[in-house]
This record gives structure tokens, C-alpha cells and sequence, in this order.
DNA sequence: GCCAACGTTGGC
DNA sequence: GCCAACGTTGGC
């Protein structure tokens, strides 16, 4: 399958992109949606792009690049009875929740505002504007495209 | 902190 | 299976 791209919001406080880079990889656990459940079980794979973002800070947006870089598998913290994504009705024989591993990519110089991704012609249909609160959103070729050839931001 | 959007739960 | 109530997300 041809290379695929995502975008994935992320809270700074903790989980930036400059914690990301730190860490270099992790595993993207506790997503607890089934829309962005499917997304990571059914069509993500090693290799696929990924657009990091930044939500609920005073300027969202695309913070850097990420690759996706194994998984998926089953989501561990569905099982740890003491884990804020504890989920009662998983078990190791049905798990319910997955996870991929994103690996840090690129730093954006600075962080795309989504509301200037908004207003830019190209990227206003993103699925990112499309479905607000979603926190994992299939990204266009071109949109990939045009994200990462904003000079000014790379 | 507010609130609109919308996903999830549970009673029927 | 419907839908009201409720909870969460996230921009502002």
C-alpha cells in the first residue's frame, strides 16, 4: 500500500514534539475513540507520515513531523486495572484498544497555526477542520504536501 | 472558564 | 434500535 499520512493531536503539557524528540519514539496508548481506534488498527502502517500536533494551547497547530514506525498492537494500559485507560470489559483475548509507535521526525522552527492552515488555499478542506475533536485524522497527499513545503516553518 | 460539537451510555 | 442524558474535547 502506497504511503499514507496523518495528522495526531497531541497535548504539549506533557507530550510535545520537543518530548518526543527526547524520548525519539513512543507508543501512542490511551487513545480511547473509535474512529481513531480504527484508524491505528485497521490503516496505519510503518512508513506512514505523520503531521504532530499541538492542542488546547493558546496557538494550535503542527508542531513537527513524526513517522510511524511499528504496530499496531494491543493497547496495554486497557489491562492495568490502576491506569487512567483502565477498560473493564478488554481482555489480552479481545483487546478493545491499540497503539502504533510514532517516532520523532523534524522539529517545525515554529509551530503552524491551525488557523492559518485554515485560511491557506489547499488545506481548509483538511480532515483536521472537518472533525474538530477527533485527535488522529487521515491527511491528503497534497496536504502532506503542502504542510511540509512551508519553507518559512521547516 | 465557557460552550458548541459530538461521542458514549443506558433505559426503555 | 431510539434517543435523552451525560461526558469530553478543544478553540476561543
Amino acid at each position: 500500500m502506497a504511503k499514507q499520512y496523518w495528522l495526531m493531536k497531541s497535548e504539549p503539557d506533557p507530550y510535545s514534539i520537543d518530548w518526543l524528540k527526547k524520548g525519539k519514539k513512543t507508543r501512542w496508548e490511551g487513545v480511547r475513540n473509535y474512529t481513531a481506534r480504527n484508524f491505528m488498527r485497521d490503516k496505519m502502517r510503518t512508513g506512514d507520515g505523520v503531521l504532530y500536533y499541538h492542542s488546547s494551547v493558546a496557538v494550535p497547530g503542527v508542531a513537527g513531523l513524526a513517522e510511524i514506525t511499528a504496530g499496531p498492537v494491543p493497547d496495554a494500559t486497557q489491562f492495568e486495572p490502576k491506569s487512567p485507560y483502565y477498560d473493564p470489559k478488554a481482555t489480552p483475548n479481545a483487546p478493545r484498544w491499540f497503539a502504533v509507535e510514532v517516532s520523532f521526525r523534524k522539529k517545525a522552527r515554529e509551530v503552524i497555526p491551525a488557523m492559518l492552515m485554515r485560511q491557506t488555499p489547499g488545506l481548509e478542506r483538511m480532515e483536521l477542520f472537518r472533525q474538530g475533536r477527533l485527535s488522529i485524522t487521515p491527511v491528503r497527499p497534497e496536504e502532506w504536501k503542502l504542510v511540509t513545503s512551508m519553507k518559512e516553518y521547516w
